[in-house]
DNA sequence: GTCTATAGGAAGATAGAC
DNA sequence: GTCTATCTTCCTATAGAC
């Protein structure tokens, strides 16, 4: 096989076996799988990395950031905010339907490295940039307007993060995109109110939107 | 050992494989791991499962009836409607705090449902069981009062079940109780917000609570 | 750096005595 | 119904030639 330079070799397996591990599931994909999806043999993995699991480790940061660059495209500023928030969701959404096998890997990821002792900060990295995906887009859109919170940055970026992952997670098991549109408009205007222009900022005591009686 | 009948053995080996499981992650957990937590040679699991695959199936049907007694138990209406809501979060927050690990494992029974040919339905029946929790929850409360729902039923329903999926997750991930609070609020505003006394049912139409511009 | 061959172990499942 | 002992397969990882 044609020589190549160890970083490369490094990418080429990690990429091989993000394929394989989307397509087959993580318990199902050996290092024989791996490599051989690669197109080269079992030592040469071995040669680029220590262990199974200095593998695994190269693959959660991939993909995580992979998945981050993903959020990111999706959410940048448009011309309303109502807009934004939409079509935000739009773009996420499509990739959801596009590549499903992707974002299972994701969860299944996530579970393997809460579950291996010392992989636990990979789990939370992930979920912290989820987090931070969306902070930067609502930084964003409050310095283009003037805009003010109901409630605090964190807390709606935690918020939009746990519930794009738990819509995303009941997609995949459940599918049925019909039932989505009413979900997704729900959620978009949840998320235009708690986001206004022109108000004073959320002080951080009793949320807003209380139901009569 | 005591003998005892094949069905007793079947949820003795059940309950062993829930712990098992939680304990130490399903990947982790082998039939010798199970037989070992029950208290019995290895024989006796294939004597009475016929396969490993039987036996998680067992497993991810006991936990599924499991989980769905524990947030309707947690979602019983009480005084008013934002009491029922905030109660029942409570409630449910207050069990995943002091067993995360059933919880996580709940994740990964899903996902080895969905990776497993055959499996999926198992996958789907739990989140659809999910979904009938809440909706079960919505008619109790419709039938009380004289409640009109800003959105369907089964979209609320789905909303609630995703989200609660979401921010679980998001807290088994980062912990970081202190952020909950805040989050929970918001989640508990947002959903009296859309069940309200008195008011004509939403149309499926456009969503309600529009954001000014 | 890449290969073939194999060590070494753990997994699921079975055989046959009691 | 339960046991001990074993079969078979597949895994991760290594050895050593090229």
């Amino acid at each position: 096989m044609a020589r190549m330079p160890s970083a490369e070799r490094r990418r080429q397996l990690t990429e091989a076996a993000i394929r394989a591990m989307a397509r087959d599931g993580v318990a199902k994909t050996t290092t024989r799988a791996i490599a051989a999806e690669a197109g080269v043999s079992l030592s040469v993995f071995h040669y680029c990395f220590d262990s199974k699991q200095a593998l695994v480790e190269s693959v959660i940061t991939t993909i995580t950031d992979h998945y981050v660059t993903l959020v990111k495209e999706a959410l940048r500023p448009r011309a309303t905010l109502e807009d934004t928030v939409r079509a935000g969701f739009q773009a996420y959404w499509d990739h959801v339907r596009t590549h499903p096998d992707e974002h299972m890997l994701t969860y299944e990821l996530t579970q393997y490295a809460l579950r291996q002792p010392g992989f636990e900060h990979l789990a939370r990295r992930q979920h912290e940039m989820y987090g931070e995906a969306y902070t930067h887009l609502i930084e964003q859109l409050r310095a283009g307007r003037d805009l003010r919170l109901r409630v605090p940055v964190t807390v709606l970026a935690r918020y939009l993060a746990a519930m794009t992952d738990g819509l995303t997670l009941n997609y995949l098991v459940l599918g049925d995109e019909a039932a989505w549109t009413g979900v997704l408009d729900t959620v978009t205007a949840h998320i235009a109110s708690l986001v206004m222009a022109d108000g004073p900022d959320a002080a951080p005591g009793p949320p807003p939107d209380r139901a009569p009686g």
